[in-house]
RNA sequence: GCCUCCUUAGCUUAAUGGUAAAGCAGCGGUUUUGUAAACCGUCGACAACAGUUCGAUUCUGUUAGGAGGCUCCA
């Protein structure tokens, strides 16, 4: 453990010391430049800068060179400590510089100067000993736009992304991880392994899904469907379309005009896709009068959403326009809040369970938190904060699950658990979430009859169980690199003849795993065995069953799996029993 | 939306300031028995629009779409 600890320090000191390297040279190569700041990352380090002129990709490899001649006179870190004038005289030249100097002195931090190879930074500290000996393997990996201090109000400043490693084996193999990862990009094998598709004239962001990725589709939802109902949600449908008012009454609307489709005017109303399906279940709940004896009451549905998310944050599945949620909204009394949300955890550990997602691994837990000082974003109520925020914390504490907090991350109307997953880029997204709301309730004036016969309000959670299905397949896909397990393969066995003598068998064969609710396929193309042998197994199909006139004598079929094992020949009767069980399993 | 980059046929790729080559897929045939690619023929593309030029797929600009990043993510 502490082997690991220390390495990871030496690494990080590594890729510190690399960013040094690169604004050495980029001050070198473009003198007029300004620069910023450069930290670590997960995987390697970046450098903002201020170029004068832009610098192009192609220009990296000039910056590449210039690092590794700068690099034989870095024998050494040096640093001293100095005052704010010092410092400020220093970088009278960069604007920059001259921020963050007031801010750390605000602060009470002390400044540092670190220097190797006559190039001076403002630096906390953290670097290798000797550089010149122990930078061997370093590479610059992309060129990407970045506001000055993460505020779209600032300057788009640029950054440069790279990598360090102690070795020029280790870069290597990251480099060929890189490789790796690519190909199991979900929007790559979507088009593979034909699952979806985009039109431009459709419009971006909007998915076409082929019968196989709409067959995926259909299987999670009624999956999630039974297993909902299984545990006591109320499955509903509401329309796609609502009226503004609607979302006047929730309050959405001033918060997030933006991201709303823009208003259909027709005749005298104004109609909106709709963003959210909350308040569509509160009118439902509102439609007639409830008892306490009632409560919990678990609306749930496959609601299908619109929202104008802006260009550069769409991304193939995971970042959509029009997206299909798991959604639920459990309308509570209060004391029946804690036990609501542990029910939604439960389901949500259950699901990850069936999906092989691991917690820690996969996904991880993050209670998003408001931030109090913030009264454009959050509904301003700190008592009701307090509750909301102490009540989720008791119930992950209680479920004994690790989890981070995050500030300013939660809901204008509460907090929330959110479960987070990284795809295979590193980029994180919330998989599935369940949220505290103590501010519809009095919008909505959903309330319900006491024992005493008087009215009192009710909580309301939100919840996605398996969150939004389109981003649902995204992870799924590159989790299992779109070989699916069984239960979730739109093609679960190919049948395969031998020759076309053996069509009118296979297509026999077709009839009665269909017959049996398993999604078969026969391949009666003018191919080779060996030609479909290979797209079946291209296609990840789980299943391919080889028929020819062996097969057909003994009523069997000859079994090849797509890792290319010949589990040899089978009953037909066995083969069917062995995939209903595995279908069974969700294995 | 902003920054950088990209866009040649359904897919993967090639070449070129004088309108473009191939494999796979498709289509038409021929062929056909044992676990990852049968054979022959054929259709098909320079994202769109401007500009520079005798001539633009190639250079420049605009637009659209895409990738990565920033911001955002109810």
């Amino acid at each position: 453990m502490e082997q690991t600890q220390s390495n990871n320090t030496y690494l990080e000191h590594l890729r510190h010391s690399a960013a040094h390297l690169l604004a050495a040279a980029v001050l070198d190569l473009y003198p007029e430049t300004k620069n910023t700041i450069g930290p670590v990352i997960e995987n390697g380090f970046y450098y903002d800068f201020d170029f004068k002129e832009p610098i192009k990709e192609e220009d990296l490899k000039e910056v590449e060179k210039r690092m590794s001649q700068l690099l034989s006179n870095w024998i050494e870190f040096t640093h001293k400590e100095i005052s704010p004038e010092e410092a400020k005289k220093i970088f009278a030249h960069n604007p920059y510089k001259l921020e963050l100097i007031d801010e750390f002195v605000k602060e009470g931090k002390t400044l540092s100067l670190y220097e190797s190879g006559g190039f001076i930074d403002l630096c906390k500290g953290g670097h290798v000993e000797h550089p010149s000996e122990e930078l061997k393997a370093f590479k610059l990996l992309s060129i990407a736009g970045a506001y000055w201090r993460g505020n779209e109000k600032n300057k788009m400043l640029t950054r440069i992304y790279g990598t360090a490693f102690p070795t020029q084996d280790e870069l290597d193999n990251y480099l060929q991880k890189l490789t790796e990862i690519e190909k199991r990009d979900h929007k790559k094998l979507g088009r593979e392994l034909d699952l979806f598709t985009f039109s431009e004239t459709v419009g971006k962001g909007l998915p076409l899904w082929t019968e196989k990725g709409a067959t995926i589709r259909r299987i999670l939802e009624r999956f999630i469907t039974d297993e909902e109902i299984k545990r006591g949600y109320k499955h509903v449908i509401t329309p796609d379309i609502a009226s503004l008012e609607l979302y006047k009454k929730s309050g959405h609307y001033p918060y997030y005009k933006e991201s709303m489709y823009a208003p259909i005017q027709i005749e005298d109303e104004e109609y909106m896709l709709r963003p959210m399906t909350c308040p569509h279940h509160f009118e439902l709940y509102l439609s007639k009068p409830h008892s306490y004896k009632e409560l919990p009451i678990r609306y749930a549905e496959l609601a299908k959403l619109y929202r104008y998310e802006k260009s550069g944050e769409l991304m193939g599945l995971l970042r959509v326009r029009a997206f299909t949620l798991a959604d639920a909204h459990i309308i509570a009394r209060p004391d029946q809040a804690k036990a609501e949300i542990g029910g939604a955890l439960e389901l949500i550990e259950y699901l990850a369970s069936v999906f092989h997602l691991k917690a820690g691994g996969d996904y991880y837990y993050r209670l998003s938190l408001g931030d109090r000082n913030d009264e454009k974003k959050y509904y301003k109520d700190d008592k009701a904060w307090n509750e909301a925020e102490n009540i989720l914390r008791d119930v992950l504490k209680s479920r004994s699950v690790p989890f981070v907090e995050a500030n300013g991350e939660a809901a204008f109307y509460g907090p929330k658990i959110d479960i987070q997953m990284k795809n295979i880029h590193g980029k994180e997204d919330t998989a599935f979430t369940v949220q505290y709301d103590f501010v519809m309730p009095k919008r909505f004036h959903l309330n319900y009859i006491n024992e005493a016969g008087r009215e009192e309000e009710a909580i309301v959670v939100h919840r996605s169980s398996i969150g939004a299905i389109e981003r649902l397949i995204a992870f799924l896909i590159e989790h299992f690199s779109g070989a699916f397990p069984l239960w979730l393969s739109p093609i679960q066995v190919e049948i395969v003849p031998v020759s076309d003598k053996s069509n009118k068998y296979a297509e026999v064969i077709n009839i009665k795993l269909r017959e049996k609710d398993i999604r078969a396929d026969a391949d009666l193309r003018n191919e080779k065995m060996q030609g479909k042998i290979r797209d079946a197994q291209l296609m990840k199909i789980p299943y391919m069953a080889i028929v020819g006139g062996r097969e057909e004598e003994n009523n069997t079929v000859s079994i090849r799996t797509r890792e290319g094992k010949d589990l040899g020949a089978v009953p037909l009767n066995k083969f069917i029993d062995q995939l209903q069980t595995e279908i069974e399993s969700k294995n």
